[in-house]
DNA sequence: CAGTATCCCTCAAGATACTG
DNA sequence: CAGTATCTTGAGGGATACTG
């Protein structure tokens, strides 16, 4: 690209939101939180992403305010991510490519799973979605039915 | 990425869509699809990209069956790029990046609209929105209000 | 554990000239 | 007009070592 804040002043607002999380890791980082994840270690493994790049890219979410940091909600000292307001209405453009993929990307009868760990090959157990305020979110696959 | 098809054996459809369309220019290229664009040279003028990346783009595209080629519409001999099926069935996708966007990415009262000539800085006058089989697509505004 | 700091390399993207 | 061919650049991304 030109500049970094090159789209910023495009007037087409599909433009704008593919400036913001159109690259490769973003929209799977906020897919996962929408799962129930929320720490740099289980992004890094579950999306075999490279360390530096995996910061940068939640960075960059903070900073868009789609994600947002805070104290970790067991006992240990770390923090957390956790979805915005304004993260939590990607929530549609979530589905939307979700469904888009199952429908078109996956020949019939074969699985289709989200979590899983880069290095063990094994699925991440469920962690059960949970929102910024500490409600429960809808799981995606409900939604999927609900909006077909 | 580590190789060209690094993705296709993701088991996640969001990672998987993520692939075929998540680069800077693919859906922008389907969303001026969807807004009765068709050829090149528009889609060149419009989108300001490079004509090598386009032709990429357009190829990539149409080996996805998102795009598919026919003879113009016009008496000329030249070819326009339509919507598949499965092209159209990401209308979801752009209403859903659309709407995101508008909301969350402009400022109260700020303009927004979609086509502008990249070199006159003019908008494009719209062309009327054509399914593949010439049948009218519901404009993107109105499937805005209708979804919220 | 959760990052940061380096180094390196590939590829996406732009510019431009050319062709049917 | 609708591309193709060629060259160059820089950002995106990976690997790895290091730090609090």
């Amino acid at each position: 690209m030109p500049s970094p804040e090159s789209m910023n002043d495009e007037p087409c607002p599909v433009a704008r939101s593919v400036d913001v999380i159109g690259d490769r890791w973003s929209l799977l980082i906020v897919r996962n939180v929408f799962d129930g994840m929320r720490r740099f270690g289980d992004f890094q493994r579950s999306l075999g992403v490279a360390r530096n790049i995996l910061s940068d890219r939640l960075k960059k979410l903070v900073n868009a305010e789609i994600l947002e940091m805070r104290n970790a909600s067991d006992g240990t000292a770390y923090q957390e991510y956790v979805l915005t307001a304004k993260g939590e209405s990607l929530f549609p453009v979530v589905v939307a490519l979700r469904q888009w993929g199952e429908q078109h990307l996956f020949e019939a009868g074969e699985r289709h799973s989200i979590l899983i760990d880069k290095h063990t090959g094994k699925p991440v157990p469920f962690m059960g979605p949970i929102s910024e305020d500490g409600t429960a979110l809808v799981p995606a696959e409900t939604e999927v039915q609900k909006v077909k």
